[in-house]
Order: structure tokens, then C-alpha cells, then sequence
DNA sequence: CCGGATCCCCAGGGATACTG
DNA sequence: CAGTATCCCTGGGGATCCGG
């Protein structure tokens, strides 16, 4: 393990979760819950199998995930996130906010999608306006991933996956949907970015933030940055 | 620039700041404020200057630093943080969090050291418990590096350096002095451990949080971690 | 099909020396 | 002081293969 020696919390945690790939790693398991071996490498597209293995390794050493063999339905060994583990989330959810700012940046036609990836930025751009209103249910079928969006009672439920009859349905790439979710993209230019929106648009008007997230505030980043090749 | 390819905002990031010394160097502008490159190359025991010349470069690519000449005091260019460098504190200060679990490992001796490197657990340490007390000063030493400590009406300071007369004087080994005055060791067992105490021993009663940092409470780690060689 | 292990090769990173 | 240049080595990408 390479580490680089130093008398400070940072650089311990960095020794730690700092390679490439490993907190891409704990993502997967904080997004998805207990993996399989498969699903990792699934949610990992790019990372070499032997590479996975080793980040596993490393990760079980020091005590940030536990290897458990599950019971028939399954039949396989999961990997699970252990106490240690879970307790890097704040940090993963601070990084991630600090990336929303460098999302901007072109959107790269030939980027791998997931549809558990979204997860987290929905529940930053979703809120239920109207606790008093009667159920309702969203479908997001981004890159072609289904997505499901419940709300209900004030609460916004999001994870991968179907459901049948859904009350509005959002079909596009990623970005299209989560410019027109963010408002950003007006309801009427929705066609002209390739969306397929169809059923109570007025939904809409529910589940969308008036006010920003406050952690989102930041999204209104003044500095411009400029673009290397 | 190689990047992971990922539509996710956490893999943006590391794009950004996930390589090797990467967020290190981003923590001496966050800990110490604008640099130089040798002030850079000193908070960073064992970076070749190559890489941290890269790193530079990169970052100020991605708008995350940016260089300025500054005038005859200094007369060299100097790096600061933009903005969005600025932004990546919280995401600093949650992996750190989450670090200080990890340092409770064998304390190797041969680590390296730098005075304001202790700014940060010092902050989540210490609490000015008799706002209406007068100012009273601290004078830590570790291991060899001296770092002064302020405390005002409620408010403590920590910064690296020295002030002539201390009302107290602590010198010894950084994780024995973090000991004290996380309470881990008792005043009594000081010499033990090789601290050096001197001056109004009473002021470590004012400063010691009787109740620990809401952010530390995970310090109070039940799970018990494996070591690999 | 799952969970890796093995092999090859290149690029990223470490160490040191050198220069404007 | 602020980097560049160079050399070398290891970590990581890519493909393939193998046991359960």
C-alpha cells in the first residue's frame, strides 16, 4: 500500500480512498447498497476486472467494506459497506456537490450512463410542493435507463426501475432531463432538445424546486473557467 | 487529462482532483493561503517538483487555482484558489473528518510533519468554555514546529509560529499532544508519553470541549478494523 | 454466468540533476 | 526560487483465460 507518510488526517484518508478508482468504488455501494462482484464492474464501466479485485482487497484490509457470502436466493458473496464505510457518505456527497459545477462543462455524447448515478442529483433538484396531494409517480427513462420518482406525502422517492402506469413520463438524455427538472429548459423547448415528455405535465409544477437547494446555490457559479484540449 | 467518462458528478470531480497529490496540494492554499512553489514543495514532503508543476498546471487549467505575480515584497508569482477552489473546503473538511478515524493507527514515527497540518483538529478540538475570561495564549510545540493558540471571548485561534510569553507551554510528539487535549491522557501521565507541560495548567480546563466536536462524535468508533502487513 | 487470476504494455509518478 | 529535463519503475488499462 502506498501511502504518503504524513501526519494528517487528509493524507490518511487519501492513503485510504484515494486511488484511482476507489471512491467510485464506495459510490457504487452507497448508491446501489450490497454488490455483487458483476455489479460492480457493471457500475464501473472502464475498470479493469483484476483492477476491481484489487481495489476489493484493499478496501476489506482496511476495514471499509466486509465480503459476505449471502444465502441461496442469491447464492453469490456481496459486498457490503461496513460502519467505516457508510461514514465516508458526507464526504461523497460534498465531492459530488462540487462537481455539479464542472457538469456544465460540455456535455460528451460518448459518456457512460447509469441510471442509479442520477439518484443523488434528483433528490438535490425534487421537492414535493404539495405534501397534500395524492400520490403520484414519475418515470424517467434517461439514455434509456428507467428511472422511478414517487411522490407522496412531502416525500420524494427515487431508484432505478420501472412502473407501469406512471402519471408522467420523461423520456431523453440525462442532461435534457435534468435541465427541464432544474428549469432550465422550458416545458415548450422540451421537443427541441430531444425530450419526450407525455401524461400531467402539471406534475411538473409539484415535484420542481421554487428555491434551490441551498447546497445547489453554488450552481450559480460566476467565475468562468477556461477549457484545456 | 484522463478521466473516468462518467455521467456523474462525483466522477467529474475526481477527474479533477482525484490524482495523486492532487487535493493535498489544494489543502496547503485551503490551510496556509496563497503560496509559493517552494511553500507548496515544503507542505508537501515527497513530491517530485515535476508533478507538483504538473498539478499546477492542471489545476489552473480547470479553473481551480489561479497563478499571480505578486508585487516587490514578495516579488514571485504566487498560487491562490479561485472560487471554485474554495468551493472544495466542505468535501476537505468531510474526508478529513473521516481521516482522523483512520489516524488512530500505529503512529509511525517516521511520518512527516508541518505545523499547520494540526490548524484544522485543533479547531474541532479546542472551545473557549469561559467566554468572559480574559485573553490567555498557548504555545504548542510539535515535534519541533511551533504553533500558537489564542483564546477570546469564546473564540479560539490557532495558527502556526510563535508568540514570546505563553500563559502555557506544551511541547512533544503531535498525536501525544492531540491526546491531551482530546483528554485521551490524563495531565498526570503527560511526562509519561514525553510531553513537556508548562505554565497555567488550569487554562487546559477552559479550552478542553467537555462535550467533543458534533462532527467527531464518529470518533467513538465501536467497529474494530484488521490490519494487512 | 460468476469471480476472479494472469499476462502484456503503456502512461503516470518517483528520484535526481540541471537551468534561467 | 521556480521550475524543466531525464531516467526509471510501478500502477493501471486491456485482453484473455480459468476454476466453480
Amino acid at each position: 500500500m502506498r501511502t504518503y507518510g504524513q501526519w494528517c488526517a487528509l493524507a490518511k484518508a487519501l492513503d485510504v480512498i484515494g486511488d484511482r478508482w476507489t471512491l467510485l468504488l464506495v459510490r457504487e455501494l452507497v448508491l446501489q447498497g450490497p454488490c455483487r462482484f458483476t455489479d460492480l464492474r457493471n457500475g464501473l464501466p472502464g475498470i479493469a476486472s483484476n483492477l476491481l479485485s484489487t481495489r476489493l482487497k484493499e478496501l476489506e484490509e482496511n476495514g471499509v467494506i466486509r465480503r459476505e457470502s449471502a444465502p441461496p436466493p442469491v447464492a453469490t458473496t456481496l459486498f457490503h459497506l461496513t460502519a467505516l464505510g457508510h461514514r465516508l457518505e458526507p464526504a461523497l456527497q460534498a465531492l459530488t456537490l462540487w462537481g455539479v459545477n464542472l457538469k456544465t462543462e460540455i456535455g460528451a455524447d460518448d459518456e457512460a450512463f447509469r441510471a442509479h448515478w442520477m439518484t443523488y442529483p434528483l433528490h438535490w433538484v425534487l421537492e414535493d410542493s404539495r405534501p397534500r396531494d395524492a400520490l403520484a409517480t414519475i418515470q424517467l427513462v434517461a439514455a434509456g435507463e428507467p428511472v422511478f420518482v414517487e411522490v407522496d406525502g412531502g416525500h420524494i422517492g427515487v431508484r432505478p426501475g420501472q412502473t407501469q402506469p406512471a402519471d408522467l413520463t420523461i423520456e431523453g438524455h440525462p442532461d435534457a432531463i435534468m435541465g427541464l427538472l432544474l428549469g432550465r429548459i422550458p416545458i415548450s423547448q422540451a421537443d427541441a432538445v430531444g425530450l419526450d415528455v407525455t401524461g400531467r405535465t402539471a406534475l411538473l409544477r409539484r415535484v420542481m424546486r421554487t428555491t434551490p437547494h441551498p447546497a445547489l446555490a453554488n450552481l450559480l457559479l460566476t467565475e468562468r473557467r477556461q477549457r484545456s484540449s
